[in-house]
Parts: structure tokens; sequence; C-alpha cells
DNA sequence: ATGATAGGGTACGGCACAGTACCATAGATG
DNA sequence: CATCTATGGTACTGTGCCGTACCCTATCAT
């Protein structure tokens, strides 16, 4: 079965599909969205999207979990340690402002958050695969740097915590509300005093 | 005009619609929220809604407002610095915490996110009179600690940003997305850290 | 060529909801 | 007692949308 169909394989076909509910669940959010849209922008009909997708509930699901891909991958794999602990945080920082306050995850953020009421698995997944993800990947690092003798931190997971806390400052929040989006000024000095605050505290030759 | 009515006066009235309105709203966020729920919680009619507020959305702002105001009274009109500055910084976020974790504050905070791409002006007024009122006190404290000698911060708002943004961790938005809600120990660890690096930071006794 | 199958187009059932209209009633006014 | 006004109750209009059913075409196998 699964013969081949001319206008792709059914997996580019399922992409299509869920390309266009990115767009239109960024734009309308999930309660507002219709699945009518999504099938205008898709091409094809409804029985399809119903035949790759259980229900919209399905749909804005496998959305979500597309848009965590796309958001986490310029974050790369793994923090490396070339650039000493002052570059290290700088670049981790940066990389992590830039996706959380770009057009899409701000939209996404904010559809995730209105239906994690009604699909608390939803939201969970999303602060899993989205900040949990970079909190956990710090604190690895920050681990690492303890072992090495470089930093003296007790509770690594926190630190990292807190650390995004300070570089977000009201900045996400802000975007979040629609309020002006910051720019690079304000990006520089909530990272760079974020470094210096954390190094200060924590570093061992401070 | 304006007679008296029988069960109330028009004032009364209207906050029992208003009273309805928060909860609905609290529950359903604003579009999955149904005018008629409203009205069976409040009793009365839609008439009588509709004679008090335009529309959905016009409750919806009222509803906001009204929120915005119970929430930010418990913080107080003012700082004081009867304590010294540890126990304010202390206080002071202890209570923003408190507030901001509500379950109220979060429902509520969800519901303004998700439609603040189609009421800008409600995501604003929501940021102004929540958090960034806090800001605003806490940052003009910070100023008179300055000219007191006390404190050497050149951006008073920007430390303030930050200090609450230290405060706030990952707590909030693991709330929000409905992660399990953090305990007393975790709430006393992110403040407690937040002020001591906060004044190593910038106290000048240090 | 003939049959089978997947998918595009469309219409529909069922439901929910915003906002309005209408009627009956309870109190106020004279 | 008579009249008037405001409001509760309810039905209605118009709209939108999820999920399904049906028809018809285009491709593939034999």
């Amino acid at each position: 079965m699964a013969s081949n169909v001319k206008p792709g394989t059914e997996q580019e076909r399922r992409d299509v599909i869920l390309a266009a509910g990115i767009d239109v669940f960024i734009e309308h959010g999930y309660t507002s969205a219709s699945v009518d849209e999504v099938v205008r922008r898709a091409g094809g009909s409804k029985r399809t999207v119903y035949k790759y997708f259980d229900n919209k509930k399905g749909l804005f699901a496998a959305v979500v979990a597309g848009i965590c891909d796309q958001m986490m991958t310029p974050l790369g794999p793994e923090i490396t340690d070339e650039k000493g602990l002052y570059d290290t945080l700088e670049n981790l920082g940066r990389h992590y402002l830039s996706i959380l306050l770009q057009d899409h995850s701000l939209a996404i953020y904010r559809a995730v958050v209105a239906e994690s009421s009604r699909f608390p698995e939803l939201g969970k997944a999303f602060y899993e695969f989205g900040p949990g993800a970079a909190v956990l990947r710090l604190s690895k690092y920050l681990s690492l740097q303890n072992d090495l003798g470089v930093l003296k931190i007790e509770d690594t997971e926190s630190a990292a915590r807190q650390y995004f806390g300070m570089v977000r400052s009201d900045l996400h929040m802000r975007a979040v509300f629609g309020l002006q989006l910051p720019g690079q000024k304000d990006l520089d000095q909530s990272i760079s005093r974020a470094v210096d605050i954390f190094i200060k505290e924590y570093d061992l030759d401070q």
C-alpha cells in the first residue's frame, strides 16, 4: 500500500499541511484558527487533512512540535567550551534571546499559553522542548565547569534558570504583550549585565 | 434619570456583571468564554449586560482593568525604607511573586497574552498596570537609594527589570504552562539568591 | 481498455455564540 | 387605579466552524 501519488510522497503532503497549519495557528491562535483556512493554504481538501491528523487538536499538537524543532535547532546540539566562560555565556544568551523574540516564537508562545489550561500536556511539552531544554543544556555546561574547578555552584540548574531569567529580564514579557520589540542595544545591555553579574557571583577567579 | 431600581444601584448591578465576567473570562479565556455564561452567573439578561458594556470586547477590557486593580492593591502604594535594603528587596520580591503566581493572575495573564495580537492596547495596559508598575516602583526606590549614597546604579529602571527577572526566574513561565506550581522552598531560594546577587553587584558597602 | 483507488471539491448536519427584538412583569409616578 | 419605564426571560437572526458524506476526476495496476 501507500503507492506513490503524483504530486509528492505522503510525507511531503503531510509536511505541506503542517506548514500551512503553522502559518494559520501562528496567525490566529488555536481557537480562532479554522481548519478550512489551513485547507485553503495547503491546497487539497479537508479529507486529506483529517487523513493525516485526527482532529484540530492533533494538528495543533503537531504544529507545536514542529515549531519547537524549528526554534531549537539554531541553538546547536551542545555547548562547546572553546571560548571561555564569558564568551560562552554571552553567546548562549544572545542565541537564546534571538530565538525567543522571533515573531514565530512569540506567536506560538501566545497560542500555547492560551490553551495550556485546556491542553496541559501541550504547555508542558512546549516548555520542555523550548526554554526547559536550554536550561538543561546550560546546567550541564555549568556542572562541567564546576568539575573543572572554574565555577563553584551548588545548584547548577537553579543557576541556569536564574541566568536565563536575567537575560530575559522584561524583554520577553513586553514583547509578548505587543509593546515595541527591544532594539539591539537593549539586548546587548541585558546580556552583558547578566553575564557580568553571573560571573561576579559564581566565578572562583573573581 | 437613572431612577433607583429595586435590587441595587446601577453601579452595584454593573459590579455584579463585572464580577461574573471576571470569573468566566478567567475560567475560559476570551474567545472560548460566552456572554450567555456571564449572564447565567450574574443573573439578569443579556439586555442588561449590553446596557453597561458595548460588546464582549468592552466587557473583557473592563474585566482586565478590574483584575489589574485587584492584583496591584496588595503590593501597596509605595515602598517604604524602614527595614534596610536587604529586607526591602526581599519583601518586594516576595509580594511580587505571590501576586504573579496566584491562580487569578496566571489565568488572566493567559487570556490577555492570547488576545494581545488582536487587542494590542489591552496587552499594553495589562503590562503597564501590572509588572510595569512594579518596575517603576522599584526603580524609584533604587534612585532614592542612589541619592542617599547606598547604591551606585546607572540605569535604575534596567536594574529593576533585571531584579524582577531574576526573581521570576523560570517560576512564572513554568506556572503559566501548567507545570506544577513552585513550592515555598523554590520561592524562597529564588528570592534570596536574587537579593544576594543584586546587593553584591550594586551595594557600595560590599 | 478496464477496473480500482486516492484525493480534490463541495455541501451538509449539528452545534455554539454574538447581538437584537419582543413580551411580560415589577416597581415608580401621578 | 392608571400609566410609564426599566429589566428579566426568551426566542430569534445571522454567522461561523468542526467533522463527515458524497461525487467525480486523475492516476495506477492488470
